[in-house]
DNA sequence: TTCTAGATGAGAACCGTTGTCAACTCGGAC
DNA sequence: GTCCGAGTTGACAACGGTTCTCATCTAGAA
């Protein structure tokens, strides 16, 4: 599954038509590494002459979503943003000035929260974690 | 500062006037240790039998907020949930059926989240980090 | 009691998101 | 190639949580 492959879900979900509209979106995806609000997206998508309907973009965005070929976040006010992501569970390092953000891993979280979880008779555990700060770039 | 006191911010910020309402909304927070949302304790109140408008009922949870005094976490749809909770830094285990919620910490995650910002030449870092799951009542 | 900065609340405005539905289009059948 | 129907699109309306407005009220100092 490549990264302008339109077809998120492929053969689990229904038929999945690869349109103009949602080649654009996955294309556009792809045209950068920090987090984008669907509005963004379709500014974006405007101004570069491959216009798509605002519907269409939340409609793509939340199938590639689905699909977990990209990742969700939620502003602090609320807003949903969005970025293309590697299929394998990470989370986020994000600098809160200029957006740059790192895929980050490691068992050692992934250990602590099973056992707190354990700890408390939890089950069917999942979790969501993000690190904010300023980045190396920033801090001058 | 007790879980009544209606004066979030306290000698930090302007004159905070312990209003009837303001102490509604601290003595509401008191009544349940799951998540609520701003509607949801607004309802409350008003069936309780002591009225609070909505827009006081969002300002005091915003103060509140911003006191440390209550947590505040995003649903999956983006609406904003609060909960009171003690004043060191912790976490959530939260339980998806029932919403039964118990403050979490550790050193081990703690110190990870650290080291991994560092690591990438983060500074002035901060971290959010929820667990779901199905707790043991729940289960059956 | 008087005075005033602060607080309240009904309703409007705001804004991100989702629903509606008539028009359109991809792609298989023929 | 044409036909066809399920899937897709987009302009626009609707929705829901949150914030703003502003006339009115109140706590509390003088
Ligand atoms: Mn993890
Ligand atoms: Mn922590
Ligand atoms: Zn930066
Ligand atoms: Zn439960």
């Amino acid at each position: 599954m490549t990264s302008t492959d339109p077809t998120p879900g492929g053969a689990a979900g229904q038929a999945m038509r690869p349109t103009r509209q949602r080649r654009a979106v996955v294309d556009a995806m792809g045209s950068f590494d920090d987090f984008r609000s669907a509005q963004e997206i379709h500014d974006l998508l405007g101004r570069r002459g491959d216009p798509v309907g605002l519907a269409t973009v939340y409609r793509t965005l939340q199938r590639l979503a689905d699909a977990g070929e990209v990742d969700v976040l939620r502003t602090e006010d609320g807003e949903a943003i969005y970025r293309r992501c590697s299929d394998s569970h990470h989370h986020h390092l994000v600098c809160r000035e200029c957006g740059r953000t790192v895929e980050v891993e490691g068992p050692t979280v992934e250990r602590w929260t099973r056992a707190i979880a354990a700890e408390h008779g939890f089950d069917d555990v999942s979790h969501t974690l993000e690190i904010f700060g300023t980045c190396a770039a920033c801090r001058s």
